[in-house]
Parts: structure tokens; sequence; C-alpha cells
RNA sequence: UGGCCUAUGGUGUAACUGGCAACACGUUGGUUUUUGGUACCAAAGAGUCUAGGUUCGAGCCCUAGUAGGCCAACCA
């Protein structure tokens, strides 16, 4: 067997060796920790991708872990929302669970880290706090309150769990180190007084547990041999080890966290904030709108689970920030549904087509393949007539003949039926095409160029499409410090259509996913109903002549060749020294003479800052000598760099440098 | 005036103990095609942030710089 061997990225090579260490591979045990304060967008499922792929890839558990410790931005909503995204994806969680299940235990430990002199109770104002706290280039002091004695604390705590104090009056805190470079471990909150109704603890707590004291101690709970991250938990992590420090005990597994960097996509926002924002200012219709990069709209755009998973795949795990391009997100989709999705002609505007030689009241059901890419789809039937309607777009009255479509005179295929001719036009008081009169012929076997698609009009079906646009104009829009991510919302990111479809989609339902055959795919919206077909665009197909057209507007050809020319000679001189020194022989001999004669066109100006080119890259040196030589040889005086450069490629241990460098000294 | 992290084609990710910088998307050509789609073929595009060092040999190791990110919520 030649097995290739995968490449691991960072996380699994971290377990491998774990495995390799001695932890057994029963022990591997992972988790995604969603708080429920929002729905799950696209960033998210690299998380979920890494973590459960993990699952997958090791045969282990992964639980799913809601970490519900603030009851002021959580809710239910949220929970039932991100259970159906996660299982929507497809993925399996082990246990389904909450931080709040860990209250109690939580609260032994901290009453135990108080009697071991490692918490005390504060009660300053959170300002007093934040002074103290000092700055990352500057050290905090110690607070007044930070050596009560176990007993007073204890008390405190005590009462404040009892409910006898207001929001602010005390806060429980590590007792870690107020002088620490780490900002996390000067003396880190531990619990703050909420009188909050929680989901799912109702009020039988008004105290809650802030995310650091809860989040390792939750995977030292369950047990979790791996708690995966985003980056900007980092600096957590030394507090992480602190608290299990506390409370580990030796035979147990003591959970590990590592970080990834996190998703970007580009133009578009993946902070829940920025997103419940969109949400309530009503930019947007809701978290599942189609335009958001949620799961849920997604999913309602007509994105598939698979095609989201292979996204997450592609994209990586690594430890730089990035952001990832929406064409992959776009490639994956299509890739998916090209394979998947039945075709369908469908017209979105419309101009009307008389075939005069066909009769009238005529109608015959053509053959068409469902799918050319799925033989098992199978064929539908779709009807044709005398009148029909075509796409605006598709025709001309005159047009150059890379217009592959519809123009007085010439003829083009009807998809799945014949062959028409395009005769003269009807046009109203304003000069606007109203009918395009044809005629058609029942010889399909001809070879043409163009096939559009088309619908009969007694027998089109009118629904409403819609198309949508990025939301944002800006390719980071919640990157600029000066500027507001609202300032780049795209107004015309939603566009409502009235199309024509072809009757068998009247049986479509809602989910459904289709080719609109030449427009790209679109899926049956929430909207629908038995009366009105409602469909999202999901994406385009791959336009190769929506890339023709413009530059046909302005003169055809004549684009490349100039550009070439255009660059400058010290440019192509150098872009020859980039490769010069592994060239096979005789391909630099003939490199050498290009070079030469690209000499005769540059001044000495450009050539002097090549000059300080680092020693590694011996071909620019190179090329620079030669050109340096044609300089010479026209009448150059030598100078005290030249001298320099010349002297000191000599001594180079690049033989071919050295040659050159002596025919010039 | 600090600590930590990161730096490889346009984008993202690889390159096993140091040994010809690879893959995918995107781009550009071409072939096939009853979708200007798909599929297939090909090309262009990186001297691996900079300057040094170690080495027969550095993207990888060392030093110093530069750039970007993160860190001062009773958020997670």
């Amino acid at each position: 067997m030649s097995e290739e061997r995968k490449s691991l990225n960072f996380i699994e090579q971290i377990i491998e060796e774990d495995l390799v260490n001695g932890m057994s591979k029963n022990s591997l045990r992972f988790r995604f920790p969603p708080e429920p304060n929002g729905y799950l967008h696209i960033g998210h499922t690299k998380a979920i991708g890494i973590s459960f792929g993990l699952g997958e890839y090791y045969d282990a558990p992964v639980n799913l872990r809601f970490d519900d410790t603030n009851p002021a931005k959580e809710e239910q909503e949220y929970v039932d929302a991100i259970k159906k995204d996660v299982a929507w994806l497809g993925y399996k969680w082990d246990k389904e669970l909450f931080s709040s299940d860990y209250f109690q235990q939580l609260y032994d430990w901290a009453v135990y880290l108080i009697k071991e002199g490692k918490a005390y109770v504060d009660s300053q104002s959170s300002e007093a706090m934040a002074e103290q706290k000092g700055t990352p280039t500057q050290a905090g002091v110690d607070g007044p309150y930070r050596n009560r004695t176990i007993e007073e604390n204890l008390d405190l705590f005590e009462r404040m769990k009892a409910g006898e104090f207001d929001e602010g009056e005390h806060i429980l805190r590590a007792k870690i180190d107020m002088q620490h470079v780490n900002m996390l471990m000067r003396d880190p909150i531990m619990y703050r007084v909420l009188k909050k109704h929680h989901h799912r603890t109702a009020n039988d707590w008004c105290i809650y547990p802030m995310y650091d004291w809860t989040h390792g101690e939750s995977d030292y709970i369950e047990q979790i041999s791996h708690s995966l991250c985003s980056l900007e938990f980092k600096p957590h992590r030394e507090l992480y080890d602190w608290f299990l420090d506390q409370v580990v005990d030796p035979s147990k597994l003591r959970p590990k966290q590592r970080e990834f960097a996190r998703l970007n996509l580009s133009y578009t926002i993946m902070s829940k904030r920025k997103l419940l924002k969109l949400v309530e200012d009503g930019i947007v219709n809701g978290w599942d709108d189609p335009r958001m990069p949620t799961i849920s709209g997604l999913r309602r755009r007509g994105y598939t689970p698979n095609a989201i998973r292979k996204f997450v795949e592609t994209v990586g795990v690594a430890k730089r920030e990035n952001i990832i391009d929406v064409s992959l997100l776009e490639f994956c989709i299509r890739e998916d549904l090209n394979k998947t999705a039945p075709r369908v002609m469908v017209v979105l505007n419309p101009v009307k087509v008389v075939i005069t030689n066909y009769p009238e009241g005529k109608v015959e059901w053509m053959n068409a393949e469902n799918n050319q890419e799925d033989e098992s789809a199978g064929y539908r039937k779709v009807p044709f007539s005398r009148e029909l309607f075509i796409e605006k777009e598709d025709f001309k009255e005159e047009a150059g003949n890379k217009f592959f479509r519809l123009k007085l005179g010439s003829e083009v295929r009807l998809k799945n039926a014949y062959i028409i001719k395009a005769e003269s036009v009807v046009k109203d008081t304003d000069g606007n095409i109203t009918e395009i009169h044809c005629t058609y012929s029942e010889d399909t076997e001809r070879r043409i160029k163009g096939t559009l698609h088309w619908v009969s009009i007694a027998h089109a079906v009118k629904a409403e499409v819609r198309e949508y646009d990025r939301l944002f104009s800006d390719e980071a829009p919640d990157s600029h410090q000066d500027k507001d991510f609202m300032d780049f919302i795209n107004p015309n990111s939603l566009k409502t259509i009235q199309a024509y479809v072809e009757p068998s989609l009247e049986e479509a339902k809602t989910g459904d996913r289709f080719q609109f055959q030449r427009l790209g795919y679109f899926n049956v919206d929430d909207d629908s109903t038995s009366n009105q077909l409602v469909f999202n665009k999901t994406v385009g197909l791959r336009d190769a002549w929506a890339k023709v057209k413009p530059k046909n507007n302005q003169n055809s050809n004549q684009q490349k060749q100039p550009q070439q020319n255009n660059r400058s000679a010290i440019d192509q001189i150098k872009s020859y020294g980039k490769k010069y020194d592994r060239m096979p022989e005789d391909k630099q001999v003939k490199a050498k003479a290009e070079i030469q004669e690209l000499a005769k066109k540059v001044n000495y100006d450009e050539v002097e800052p090549l000059f300080n080119t680092s020693v590694k890259k011996s071909g620019t040196r190179i090329i620079t000598m030669i050109t340096l030589g044609v300089l010479l040889n026209n009448g150059l005086e030598k100078n005290e760099a030249i001298n320099e450069f010349i002297t000191k490629a000599l001594d180079d241990k690049n033989a071919l440098l050295v040659e050159e460098a002596k025919a010039l000294s």
C-alpha cells in the first residue's frame, strides 16, 4: 500500500504527540461550548468542524456544552437554535450539557479556594478595582480588601449567595498576583452578584461564576482532553491552568487548552453583537435572513450542510489571521449543487418570442433531462408552444460574433426543443422591443453555438424570485478604526423579481433546490405558499460571458499585448533575475542575450538600487551585473558604488556571479 | 511603554528528523458540451517579511529588527 501520508494540522499533531506519549485513545474527548446569546454563524462552523471533526476522526465523544453563566444575555430560544444548527450540519454530540449544571460544584470549589486563602471577597466599586488593576504596561496594586480573613471571606461569600447583597456590592476574586504581566492573572473575578432569572436554574442562584472560573473546571468535570478555542483566548490559558492547579486530582485527566485562528469571511461580519444590530435595526429580516452569515441564514439561502463542511475542511486550521474569500464558499456550494440539483427552466426578465411557422394552439411536451450529472435523476416533460418567453439579455438586433445568443437573421437552439431563427422585431412607440418574430426548424441535429432557456407563455407559472447581493460594500467592514461597519451597508442587497417558471415547479416544496439553467442555483423559500412560489437565489453559475462583456464595449482585442510591453525594461530584467541561476544553461544564454538587449533601455539610476540586493538573491545580482556591463560598455563611468558591488561579487560563493563580475573588473 | 502570538503566490493551507516550495480557490488560455455551466488539459503567479548567523545545504534552527493581531468588561 503506497498510502500518501496526509499532512496534519497543528492540533492534530498535538494530539498525535499526546497519543505517542502515552495518552490513551479512549480518553480523547472534545467539546463545542457556545454561549446561548445569539445564533451560530459561519465562523462557528470552523470551531464546530474542528472539534466534531476530531471526534469523528478519532471516534471520540464530543459534548455540546452551553456556556450559560450570564443570565443577562442568554435565552432558551438561542439554545434551541444552536442545537438545530449543529444537528443540521450533520454532527452528533455525545452529551448535551450546560455550565449551569456545575454551579453547585463550582461553588463548593470556590469555598475551598477561600479556605485555602486563594480567593477573597472584594467590596469596592468596579472603577476602583479597574484603577488598581493597572495597564498592560504598568503593574497593578493590591486593593484594601485583599487580606481579609478567611472567616470574613467565607461569611461574606455565603451571604452573597444568600442574596443579602445587591449587584455590584461584593464580588469574589482569586488571589493571584496584582503585579502579574498577564492582566488576567491580576486577581480575576470569579463570582458576581446577578439578580437575574436564569433560563435553566431560574432563581436558584443570585451569584454567577465568570467564564474563566467556569470553563476550565467544566472541561475538567467532563474530562475533556483537548479544549480548543480561538486565538483571542490565548492569554486566558495561564489562568485556565492556574484554576485547574487548584482543584485537579493528579490521577484524573487534565484538560489542555489550545488555540487556533478564527475564520473571517470577506464582505461580511462575524460578531454576534453586530449581527444582532442588523436584526434589531431591520437591515435584515431576522437571524435567518438569507443575506446573513448565520448558519440559519445560509440554510434558508439554500446552502447544504455538505457544502459548508467541505468549506470548513478546505479552509484549514492554523494560527495566523486570515480573511477567506467568499468565492471559496461559493465554489463549495456550486460543487455540491451541481451534482444534486435538478435543472429547470425559468425566465427572470422576459421578452416575448412568437414562432410564426408554428401552429397556433399546438402544444408539444418535450423531454427534458433533469440532471446530466446524475443519470438516476431521470426526465420530465416541458410544454412548447408558439409563444414563448426568453431572457431580454439573450436577444440583440445586432451583435458581434462573440455573442452566441439570438440576433436578427441568425439561429440559436432552444434547450430541449427546436432551433429558431430571428426574423424581425415588433417595437412599441418608445422603441422597446415587445416581440421577436422567429421561425423554427425541426432539424435539431445541427451544430449550433448558442443554446437558450425558455418557457411557454401559456403554461408558465409566475413566481417571486429574490436575488441577493453582498450585505457590505467593503471587504472587511468591521476592521476600520475610523469607520463603523454600518457605514458600509449595501442598500441594494435584496432585489425582488417576478419570474416565469416552467409548470413542473408548481410541485416544488419549501427547501427544494434547483438549478435554473444558465442562471444559477435557487431554492424554495420558507415564505412560499401554495398559490405563491418564492425562490431564493443561492448562488449564480460561474459566468465566463459576464467577464467578456465589459471588454466588448470598449474595443475587444487589444488588451493584452500592450500591457506586456508597458512593463519597463528594468522590471523585465528583474523578472529574469528571479530564475536566472536556476535555469538550464541553454536558456541562460538566451536570457542573457535578452537582458543585454533590454539593458540598452535602462539608465543607471534604475540599476544602482539593485546593488543592495541581498546576498541570497544571487540571480538578481547576476542580472544586475550583466545590465551594468552593458551600461559600462556604452560609456558609463565607474564610481565607488559600482566598484564596491563588483568587488563584493568577486568574493561571492556563486560561480556565475563571480564570472560576470570578472568580466567587468 | 510591557507580555504573548503570527509572518510562505491574489486568497487559504501544506512542505515528515534542515534536502528540487506543493494542493485548493481565484486568474488566463485551450478541448468537450443542447447550460458562456460541468468535466478535462495547460499556463501564469512565491526566491518563503528584512538583515545577519549556524550548515555542504535553511521556508524550517539561532540573533536582531520590521509589520500585523491579542491582552486593562462584575461579557464569553
